[in-house]
Order: C-alpha cells, then sequence, then structure tokens
DNA sequence: CTGGGGTCCT
DNA sequence: AGGACCC
C-alpha cells in the first residue's frame, strides 16, 4: 500500500520542482543502485525513497517537570533530580547557573549552591506520567495505524506516515473542511469531527527548520502532495501533538520531525527546551553535510561507547593520531569517521550487520522502524545500589527489601481487570482530545503520602559534601490490588544481577517462585520473603564454571572482598496465562534414563505445599511423597549420595514448607544442617535458599556439607 | 567516585 | 549469560 500512496505522490512532485525535490537524491548512489539481495523481507521503506513521517518526541527536562507538577514551588527554581550520588537531570535554570546534568550532587552544588535537590531514586511517579503521556499520543495517532515506540521515560518516536497520508487522500477527495486558505486536520474518526487542528495551506511549516536554506529556496513550493510537503504538514501534527501534551499532562516537549529515526532524534536536540525542528533536505548532499556539522559522531544514536571507542583505537592505530583509550580523548567528529571508515572498515570492526548499519548511519541512513511500544513490557526489574554490602544477614534483609518492592511494582502494573487499566483505552485518549486544547491541566492524581505537616515533601537530611542538604523526596501512598483484579501476565523466570565492587555485573536466573502471584492467601511480605530465599538461592548458585557448586562464588559474595555494589531484581518471560505448576521435572525428562520412574503427574507440588500442614502431610503420606524434615544429616552419606548422582533416581524433588530465610551465620555448618532439609529425590540436604534450585537442578544444587567447608574456609571453621 | 531503569543482539 | 545500545 506504501507503494500505491508513494507512487501518486511522486506524480504529484515530479511537475514542479523535480530536481531539487530531492526524492531519489536523498538516497545515496549506491543505496539506489541496490537491490535488496537478502532472503528476509525488508521493511517497505528499505530501498524505496524516504517516504516515512517520523516526529521524535523528547519531554524537556522530565524528572524535573514532573516534579513540579507535583509541587509547584519547584517552578522557576534551580532544581536538580538525585539519584544517589548523581544528578540524573536539572532544571534549565540550574543549568544556567553552570549546573550539568549527569554530574556529581557535589559537583552541582559547588557550582550552585541554591540548588534544590529532589529525590528521584523511586520512579513510581515519572513512570506514571511518562505512560500517560505515551497512551494519549498513542490514543491520537493509534486509529490511524500510526506507532509510537517510547525510549526511555522521555522519548517518544511516532510514525504519522499512514495519518498524514490519510489526511491527503481525504483532501484530494474533497472531504476535508477548509475555510480562508486554511485546511481542517480532523484527527480523530468521524465520530468526532471537532477533533483536531486548522493548518494553513501556504505550507508553511511550523518551527525550525533545518537545513537553514533549505525552506527559503523552495518557497514556492506548492502545496501539494510532494514529500516535502508531506513533512511540512507533518509539523503542524507534531505541534499539535505537543499542545496535547502540554494541556492535558502539562509537560513541554522538544520535537523533531525528519523521515527517519536517527534524523528526528538528532534535530529534535537542537532547539531545546518547548521547541520543534523539521529537518527538511533537498538531497542526500544536504544530508551529509548538516551531519558534518556535528562534532560528536556520539551525537548519532547507535555510536555508543563501545563503538566509539574502538573506533578511534583503530584510527590511532592507522593515523599515528596519539588518542588512547581515554575518556577524555577529543570527540570523533561525524566528517572524519566518514571518511575514515568505508564499509569494508566497519564490517570488519564490527560485523557485517552492524558494519553496514553504522556506515550507512553515518551517510543519514536509516531503517529502523517505529517499533510500536507493547501494553506490557518484556521485563520488570528493580535496583539498587550499595557501598560494599556484606554479611548473609546484611545481604539477606536487602533481598527481602527489593523482593517486597518488585513485587509492588508487578501488582502495579501487571494486574489489573480484564480491559487492562494500563491499556489505552482508546476512547478515554480520544475523549481527552476533545477537550479544548487550551483547558486545565488534567489533575494528577498521585495519591500523595503527607508525612510532613507543611505538605507533601518529605525533607531527607542526608550528608553531602559535608553539609547538611535537603533533599525533597514525594512519596506514594501504598495501595493493595483491587479486589477484582487479576494477573494480566505472569512472569515466569526470575534474574539476579549483582555487581561486586567495581567490577562488571553477573547475573543468574531461574523460576519465578509461583506462589508469589497468590496475592489473595499470601501477604506481600510472606510472598517477598519466598521470592527473596529463591534470590538468595541464585547469590548462592556461582557461575556454571562452578559446577558442583562449590559455593566459592557465593562465599565472597556474602562475606568477603569489597561486598556487592549493586543488587537488580528481574521479572521476565511475561506470560499470559498461569501456568499449572512449577516444571520440577524437566530436568530429569530429559535425562532420559527415567523410564523406571514413577509418576506422580496427579499431585499439583504447589498446591501441596500450600495446604496446612496436618491435611498436607496427610496427602504426602497418601501419594509417597516425603515430607521430612530433617534436623542434620550425616556428611559421608551425603558424599556418597552425591556420586550418585540425583539424576539416577527416581523420585521429585520436594521441599517442606519453606521457612524464612534465616537470620544466620552461614558459615556455621551447624547452623546451615539444622535448618535444611533434604531433598526427597535425592537425599542431599539444601539450605533454603538452594531448595529452589536443586529441585529444578539438582546437580547446581549446594550440598549443604561443601557449602559449610567452603564458606569455612573464609568464615568460621568448619 | 558511576542512577535506575529498559531494548536488542551475540 | 553477557554485552552492546538507549534514556
Amino acid at each position: 500500500m506504501t507503494t500505491k500512496r508513494s507512487r501518486s505522490l511522486s506524480s504529484a512532485a515530479a511537475d514542479s520542482n523535480a530536481p531539487q525535490n530531492g526524492i531519489a537524491s536523498l538516497l545515496s548512489p549506491k543505496a539506489q543502485g541496490k537491490r535488496r539481495v537478502t532472503t528476509s523481507s525488508p521493511p517497505p521503506h528499505v530501498g524505496a525513497p524516504p517516504n516515512r513521517l517520523i516526529i521524535a518526541i523528547d519531554l524537556d527536562s522530565f524528572y524535573v517537570s514532573a516534579s513540579r507538577l507535583l509541587d509547584p514551588s519547584l517552578i522557576g527554581q534551580p532544581v536538580g533530580v538525585k539519584q544517589k550520588g548523581l544528578l540524573a537531570t536539572c532544571s534549565y535554570e540550574a543549568r544556567a547557573l553552570g549546573v550539568r546534568k549527569l554530574s556529581t550532587v557535589r559537583d552541582a552544588l559547588r557550582r550552585c549552591p541554591a540548588l534544590i535537590l529532589v529525590d528521584g531514586e523511586d520512579l513510581t511517579w515519572y513512570r506514571r506520567l511518562s505512560a500517560k503521556v505515551w497512551r494519549l499520543v498513542r490514543g491520537v495517532v493509534g486509529p490511524w495505524d500510526g506507532k509510537v515506540e517510547k525510549l526511555g521515560l522521555d522519548e517518544l518516536f511516532v510514525d504519522v506516515t499512514e495519518m498524514v497520508d490519510a489526511h491527503i487522500r481525504g483532501r484530494e477527495e474533497g472531504k476535508t473542511r477548509e475555510d480562508a486558505g486554511r485546511v481542517f486536520f480532523q484527527v480523530a474518526p468521524d465520530s468526532e469531527p471537532e477533533a483536531g487542528f486548522w493548518y494553513d495551506t501556504l505550507g508553511k511549516p511550523i518551527g525550525h527548520v533545518l537545513p537553514l536554506d533549505s525552506h527559503a529556496s523552495s518557497s514556492e513550493d506548492t502545496p501539494s502532495s510532494t514529500y516535502r510537503s508531506r513533512l511540512i504538514l507533518t509539523t503542524h501534527l507534531a505541534l499539535h501533538l505537543r499542545n496535547l501534551i502540554h494541556s492535558q499532562i502539562g509537560l513541554t516537549t522538544s520535537a523533531g520531525i525528519a523521515h527517519n529515526k536517527v534524523l528526528a532524534k538528532l534535530v529534535s536536540s537542537r532547539h531545546k527546551p518547548a521547541k520543534q525542528t523539521l529537518f527538511l533536505p533537498r538531497s542526500a548532499e544536504d544530508v551529509v553535510r548538516f551531519l558534518d556539522d556535528e562534532a560528536d559522531v556520539r551525537a548519532i544514536m547507535g555510536f555508543g561507547g563501545a563503538i566509539v571507542s574502538k573506533m578511534r583505537e583503530s584510527l590511532g592505530a592507522t593515523s599515528s593520531e596519539a588518542a588512547a583509550n581515554d575518556d577524555a580523548s577529543p570527540p570523533l567528529s561525524v566528517s572524519l569517521a566518514r571518511k575514515a571508515f568505508p564499509l569494508a572498515h566497519l564490517t570488519t570492526l564490527f560485523g557485517p550487520r552492524l558494519g553496514i548499519r553504522l556506515h550507512g548511519l553515518l551517510r543519514g541512513l536509516d531503517d529502523e522502524e517505529v517499533a510500536p511500544t507493547p501494553l506490557y513490557p518484556l521485563q520488570i526489574s528493580i535496583e539498587d545500589t550499595y557501598r560494599g554490602l556484606k554479611g548473609q544477614e546484611v545481604v539477606a534483609e536487602q533481598m527481602r527489601l527489593l523482593a517486597a518492592s518488585l513485587l509492588r511494582r508487578l501488582e502495579g502494573e501487571l494486574m489489573g481487570s480484564g480491559a487492562g487499566m494500563l491499556s489505552s483505552e482508546p476512547g478515554k485518549a480520544e475523549q481527552m482530545e476533545k477537550q479544548d486544547d487550551r483547558g486545565k491541566w488534567q489533575r494528577h492524581d498521585m495519591p500523595l503520602f503527607l508525612p510532613g505537616e507543611q505538605g507533601n515533601i518529605t525533607g531527607k537530611e542526608a550528608p553531602i559534601s559535608d553539609q547538611k542538604v535537603i533533599v525533597r523526596c514525594y512519596r506514594e501512598r501504598e495501595s493493595d490490588p483491587s479486589e477484582s483484579s487479576t494477573w494480566q501476565r505472569y512472569p515466569l523466570t526470575v534474574r539476579l544481577s549483582i555487581r561486586h565492587g567495581w567490577g562488571k555485573r553477573t547475573s543468574r536466573s531461574t523460576a519465578m517462585p509461583l506462589d508469589i502471584f497468590d496475592v489473595r492467601t499470601l501477604s506481600r511480605r510472606e510472598r517477598a520473603e519466598r521470592l527473596a530465599g529463591v534470590l538468595m538461592g541464585l547469590l548462592l548458585r556461582g557461575g556454571p564454571g562452578q559446577g558442583q557448586g562449590q559455593g566459592q562464588i557465593s562465599g565472597e559474595a556474602l562475606l568477603g572482598g569489597e561486598g556487592l555494589n549493586l543488587i537488580n531484581i528481574a521479572a521476565l518471560n511475561l506470560a499470559t496465562r498461569r501456568p499449572a505448576a512449577q516444571p520440577l521435572r524437566t530436568f530429569f525428562d530429559a535425562g532420559g534414563g527415567g523410564a523406571a520412574r514413577q509418576k506422580r503427574d496427579s499431585v499439583d507440588m504447589e498446591t501441596l505445599l500450600q495446604l496446612p500442614e496436618d491435611i498436607r502431610r496427610e496427602v504426602a503420606a497418601q501419594y509417597g511423597i516425603v515430607l521430612e524434615e530433617q534436623e542434620a544429616v550425616v556428611g559421608a552419606e551425603q558424599e556418597s549420595r552425591l556420586d550418585t548422582g540425583c539424576e539416577e533416581d527416581e523420585d521429585d524433588a520436594l521441599w517442606d514448607d519453606l521457612p524464612p530465610i534465616p537470620a544466620m551465620d552461614p558459615s556455621s555448618p551447624a547452623n546451615i544442617a539444622s535448618s535444611s532439609l533434604v531433598c526427597s529425590h535425592c537425599g542431599v540436604a539444601e539450605a533454603p535458599w538452594l531448595q529452589h534450585d536443586h529441585a529444578r537442578w539438582p546437580i547446581y544444587g549446594v550440598p549443604a556439607v561443601l557449602l559449610g567447608s567452603a564458606t569455612a574456609s573464609e568464615g568460621s571453621g568448619a
């Protein structure tokens, strides 16, 4: 359908300013000549003249603006939003006083002692506001097959090609309202004929235009359906969306309009708060000239630190430039990058796929489609940073807090009534739009927690740079899921990532314990306890290289060296339906040797484990399941059991109801043994936090006796 | 002295 | 599981 449309448009373009109109000439000769040889089907626009209409929208100093909605006294003030020791962002007033985004708090306060600090470590409010903006925009362009992609909390990409062309078609068919040189762009379906905006048929763009001489030279453009006039029309639509975001939500935005994402994003940052910029090149040369103004190739989305560092290194080797791998090394300009890195060079350095992409990016070529952000994310994670967190009890306590925090988020974002509270509610967005553009801002309904007498601000005193500094902190009231709300998605996997000292992150994942979904029968505390237990198991599991689970990593993680600097817990693999039970048997089924294995498929382990103890024991006895809690296991017996290997045994692993994570010294074998349970499958005793994993992959589980000896080397002896 | 998140690719 | 990218 794209081809049909673009044919009619390019025939319209052919009459007036064909050579300068630059549709074909926007492509490099290479790209024009090349026909797709790949077997995978390319996006419709690949290899075709640029035809898409992309808007990049950027919420201005988002965290600051969002905080100002909660606390208007911040308006007009130099404000910095801090996360731990860093300024996530700061207000333009603060920037005028020399404060830089991403500077340390200490540095910012040195430059601007009057800086007002806001705590931005809890993202709840920002996340909600961000989703609101996304839904608003999607409510407008969605009905026209428009696509909206969220990038982080404060950026959107919007593909309005279909929407604009639908309008142009309607206009060609005389279906639009016109009045004294103006046309009405009806933005909602026919049920809402008043929603939309008037624009001037003179074809003047809204906002800034780049390259600077671009529009002036083509001022004789007729407002016909040329590609250029479609881009110009898009600036009106962009303003409309920005006006909506401002009037309905109260946030100002910057925007860029171009024929692809990278260029739209690049120009969106050229004029920054509350302005928009159109990129309107006449030729491919215009694009390259524009990019060559960019002194730092990192300004192009896709050129990150690792890539540029590698490029600079390669440059130093061939051109005797003394650019080491420093952070302080001078930026690599786009023009230098383009001249110094022919395609063959880039593919050598980065492989065919990435190399080709980077080569195109240096010339402004970008095929990346606007990928509609799905209703539910692919993963939900929380994290916190520490200064050398160590000790079993300390770590376990943090794990409990983080687990509870993750559960709170999962409940908030994955539960709802069938329609989905996070869902677009297309009708609602249209209603909002139907209201006048200059209407009052929407009420922001964050249920605020009011600890202070003076209002909704919690003052937190924090010692920063030797002074006590007040950090304003806005908190949301706790709430439980409503009665009617049910899980819309079920994360099947949980992943624990940690950073040890200042090293790199490492991560392990395992099955999500399914009882975290039982919000009716278990308190959040109980479910958090369960999840934290599983996480402690992951912490102790160590890497695959640890084979039998010597517990080296775990010992160090809990007790040794620098301690933990970061803990991140992620819920991923979000399923639509709740699985029946924990997949305990996969390992054994794959093992193949289970012909004689006795089947107990009729027993739902999860259900069994949740029964009251007396009933549970009764049922277990009936099915021959060992629910025995064991005081201690003799070391020698364990060793021999371990040698035989769990996979040869016949029974499924099963543990008794899990006790809380014991607050105890893990280096004491006695403690471990006393709280261990014996695997009914292979007979190995495991500490509580290892049982979950052991049940899935017995060979990775760390037998208590080994754990004891491993930690004993650092701890209080065997 | 370096946040608290996300996505995709290998 | 890790590494790159994005904000």
